[in-house]
DNA sequence: CTGTTAGCGCTTTCAA
DNA sequence: TTGAAAGCGCTAACAG
């Protein structure tokens, strides 16, 4: 009932390689015959199973996408270009939610991509050795975001210089006592943001002249709940600090609200830097670091087709792109110390 | 060098027949038969091609998913849950983002979906007949989100009641003058929440003896923006609402933002409801409705797989599921009147 | 420029 | 309980 490529051929009256070639739009085909091919396709509504190609050709135009959250704002963010432009392009999405260690252990054994994608693309999931091997051993392409690795193909940004670009602004507003709401550094294997972040927090401050000062550092592990306990802490310190960087706008959230509950004004008497710029970010007046996640997605989605499409000699001559990040200032760093 | 069926029926001694069988697990596979064959799976790390196995079965082993967006929250979450039910059930998990409204006519004019799914799930899209059609022309069961139709699978909540529930709350606080801030009712066929939820409101005010005063309602089109434009009109009024219902927690967001600014405090000086539940309604202190989205989900991915599994007569007896809300309160309608 | 033909790697009768 | 063999619906040489 459904129409084949048969049904086409010979309904247009040529043969079935001649429908496929008209379709796909290859070279050699007479203007006039691609013309008959096309309406009688249309006419009988056919599309070409994508099974039966991905079997013949060896080509299975699908990307496998791997995220350890779907539900997150960069992950979302990243699905959602990425999937615009695998569908530009006529392939389709497979997607990966690790979502927890047993799920990305799962995933890393059983390898469920394996024979069903052309590519790999694998966001801001710093990997193990074994685990890079797993990818290797699929023998495709793989693109890495916000992580970098030697051979792979990558697009991120560069978390210490950012960071240090927030906490320089803070420095410059005349603060000396800016506290740091952090991730966990301890398994700089498992997530580097919090490594470099801190490095630039660090390098800041330095720069400044400021001496470093180990209270003034503090885990809001990536959350709201963390970020406000943090901010507690810091709130209850003998000689509190002027300013807060945190590590994620999420922490910061938690940090606003600390601040409010404690009937203080973020921006004046005390002032707080995100990172990230989520669409809530403006909504709450925080100052932070805008990173460009749509551009990273697209990149790397960009060059891991060009490498799938142009069977060039191995990885580009750019592998690892490097995008710049903005700061973006609002109420809560509104006034100096 | 990666290997196929033929090499694995080799190693067993068997036919490829029999690895077939024995690796899917059929009936009438000798156990120690079945054991040759996966210990010789497991020695060459086999996999079968899902696109042979597809081309061959005419089973795709796929479900499209149908999203309007990705990045929102209640998307993320249909995405997150729908994907792991999925995978464990070992399918495929093909997405598909409208995105705008081009998106959606190229989307229903190509049917990309065509010839690769066994079942179909679309997400709180309201259909016009004619994308019904062309999903039906699919040929393949449809599970529906947000949204029913007769002769149509689906999950989703109870609108008009829930929205009842929340303004009913406030009455019940001695609230009697509650401000709307809604969604776009204009176009009833693209999304009836507005609808529903503006229904409820209106019953519950009428439960209560309240006169409807249309000055009252206000459109905040679903975006934190609209929301805080409502907030400012609302206030701006001669004889202000003592507390406004807001029919998305975006919407409210927006409220809470603006009655901060013009120095009041929610739930003193006026009371705020959401609806939704979003994880920053906490963050924010926020009175809603909570609505169960990743239940809705797994109700009908589960009921959906079954239809496809299980060739029973048609349509199940129940076909539309309509799950609980939740009122959750919180400090913005802590106060009475 | 077009047709013929040999697969792609499985699943599924049908027989044994 | 197992094997032989016929496709599934395309693509990709190759020949013409």
């Amino acid at each position: 009932m459904v129409a084949s490529i048969e049904d086409v051929a010979r309904r247009a009256g040529v043969s079935i390689a001649t429908v496929s070639r008209a379709l796909r739009g290859l070279p050699d085909v007479a203007a006039g015959t691609r013309d008959r091919v096309l309406t009688a396709a249309t006419e009988l509504n056919y599309v070409a199973s994508p099974f039966a190609a991905r079997l013949a050709s060896g080509r299975t135009a699908t990307i496998g996408l791997v995220v350890p959250f779907v539900n997150r704002w960069f992950f979302a963010e990243v699905i959602d270009s990425v999937e615009a432009e695998l569908r530009r392009a006529g392939l389709d999405l497979l997607l990966y939610n690790l979502g927890s260690e047993e799920g990305r252990k799962r995933f890393f054994d059983e390898m469920p991509m394996r024979k069903r994608v052309d590519g790999v693309l694998v966001a801001s999931l710093v990997l193990e050795d074994a685990e890079f091997e797993a990818l290797t051993a699929l023998n495709r392409p793989v693109g890495l975001l916000g992580i970098q690795r030697d051979g792979f193909l990558s697009a991120g940004i560069d978390d210490v210089a950012a960071a240090q670009s927030a906490v320089t602004h803070l420095t410059g507003l005349g603060h000396r006592r800016i506290g740091l709401i952090g991730g966990d550094t301890d398994d700089p294997m498992r997530f580097t943001p919090p490594l470099h972040r801190r490095d630039g927090y660090r390098q800041s401050l330095a720069d400044a002249d400021i001496d470093f000062d180990p209270a003034l550092e503090r885990l809001g592990y990536f959350t709201v709940e963390g970020g406000q306990a943090a901010t507690r802490y810091f709130l209850d310190l003998p000689e509190r600090p002027t300013a807060l960087f945190a590590e994620s706008d999420e922490m910061a959230y938690g940090a606003l609200r600390e601040i409010h509950r404690s009937g203080l004004q973020a921006g004046v008497d005390i002032a707080v830097m995100g990172f990230d710029d989520q669409p809530y970010a403006e909504l709450m007046d925080l100052s932070t670091v805008r990173q460009p996640v749509s551009v990273q997605a697209l990149d790397v989605t960009t060059r891991l087709l060009a490498l799938i499409a142009g069977p060039d000699d191995e990885l580009p001559r750019e592998p690892a792109v490097v995008l710049p990040t903005e700061l973006v200032l609002r109420a809560s760093t509104e006034g100096g110390v």
